[in-house]
DNA sequence: ACCTGAACACCGTTCAAGT
DNA sequence: ACCTGAACACCGTTCAAGT
């Protein structure tokens, strides 16, 4: 199976869920006999549930059938194609980024908050970050994150015309490092070794070689923590340096 | 198929081809009957052409052994599985990424140039950007690349605690940036539209509703620019800010 | 040493049929 | 309206067999 990724694996040009006619449940109004019956929202709960445990890679329909005790097609009553459905599941976890707007408080802790939670996100959800990619990612949920976002940022005084670029920024970079972040994690787990373990085993294989001579200042500068600390570490200084840049380029009319 | 990632499909646990046994071609020496028989890099190669025309998602090692006029299982000889051999691509088109090392050249230049190349590696070859997240992605060309980008960082002096924060600003930005860029191109390819039509398609949507009025002022700076131009914009102003706030957080001794 | 064929255990999805 | 069964056209990979 391994990395598939791409869309249009049936062979039709979709381009998003949301993009299309029918976003909301199919029919809803009387069902006296629900209970055990399905149901759009189950369906989605259950998918978070096996990626979560499961992973991207041994998810199935015939698996999220079998997990929902129905036969393999029932699924596709609700909702069209794996693809769908997926989009329907990154969505619902997006729900997750908190999202307290306080326009009283530093646009910095602001912004650095969300982007921790987003992070957040990402590491707790693996199967997040390939899907983030692989679709255009504008639900509900994800359009209330990028707003929220944008009016943070708003606030620090930069121009409109600068607003994207440093959305991109603070955005892109939390999506990439959190990917490379949940998918260490995974494959540690999947291997059976502790995160701590095999980095010191990566660093053993290498501290031999010759070429990685010119960073030994910088490994040494980071010995006694953990994979978890040191990556927490970057992560904050990185975002310190995009709130520095962010705040040496925006427009000096409006410098607080 | 759709948007299928993580590892270990097939049970066994590894985590790189590079931190395996055997990152050297089987065998070589004496093959006078040449030419037509296959060989590790004419795979990789095939591979490499095939995800570039028709992406990761109807990539299928059927497919590959047909393009090579081979049946389905010869391919197994010269590679474990599927996820070896798209590791093998992944690093080879790494390769193509531009490292001239100018000592005597401005650091912001440099990494800009870097960020750029890196950027285009990640457009040009759309799938790329799913397998970097798959796999660790350290590779010999993977190394090439990040130890470049380590020196250059070096010469901005930041202390050499603070580098690797940096570093993963820049990489994981561009990463982050360009995958999006790669995906949305291709959902457009696969849909049979531009980009620009996709844009309007979008904006059209979105101008009406209430809740994107807050973000008018954004769209109306931006009208007239093509979305190639509008993304390389955000792009370059994203590395402005990364530089200006490396620039600023830098240990002030070594302040150039 | 290198390649093939048949087979296994899976996929997503369609479609006609049941209730 | 909702669910099922059988079927189609695929997968990655194993394994015994050919040359």
């Amino acid at each position: 199976m391994a990395a598939g990724a791409d869309s249009g694996s049936s062979g039709r040009a979709r381009t998003s869920v949301w993009l299309e006619g029918r976003p909301a449940p199919k029919r809803r109004g009387e069902r006296p006999t629900g209970l055990d019956r399905l149901d759009r929202d189950r369906i989605v709960a259950a998918t978070v549930r096996l990626l979560d445990s499961e992973g991207l890679a041994r998810f199935s329909m015939r698996r999220l059938a079998a997990e929902l005790g129905v036969t393999a097609m029932s699924v596709y009553w609700y909702v069209d194609t794996k693809d769908d459905l997926l989009e329907l599941a990154l969505d619902a976890v997006t729900g997750e980024v908190e999202l307290e707007e306080d326009p009283g408080a530093d646009w910095r802790d602001q912004l650095r908050e969300l982007a921790v939670s987003y992070r957040g996100l990402l590491v707790v959800h693996p199967w997040v970050s390939p899907l983030m990619g692989e679709y255009l990612n504008v639900g509900p949920h994800a359009l209330a994150v990028t707003g929220v976002a944008q009016r943070v940022l708003r606030r620090s005084g930069l121009a409109p015309e600068q607003l994207p670029g440093a959305l991109a920024l603070i955005y892109q970079f939390t999506y990439g490092f959190a990917t490379i972040e949940g998918r260490f994690a995974r494959r540690c787990a999947d291997a059976g070794i502790s995160q701590d373990d095999f980095y010191r085993q990566v660093i053993g294989t290498i501290e031999d070689r010759p070429e990685f001579d010119e960073t030994r200042d910088i490994r040494e500068s980071r010995t006694g923590a953990t994979v978890e600390e040191l990556r927490t570490c970057d992560f904050a200084f990185a975002l310190d340096c995009v709130i520095a840049g962010i705040e040496s380029l925006r427009a000096p009319s409006r410098r607080v």
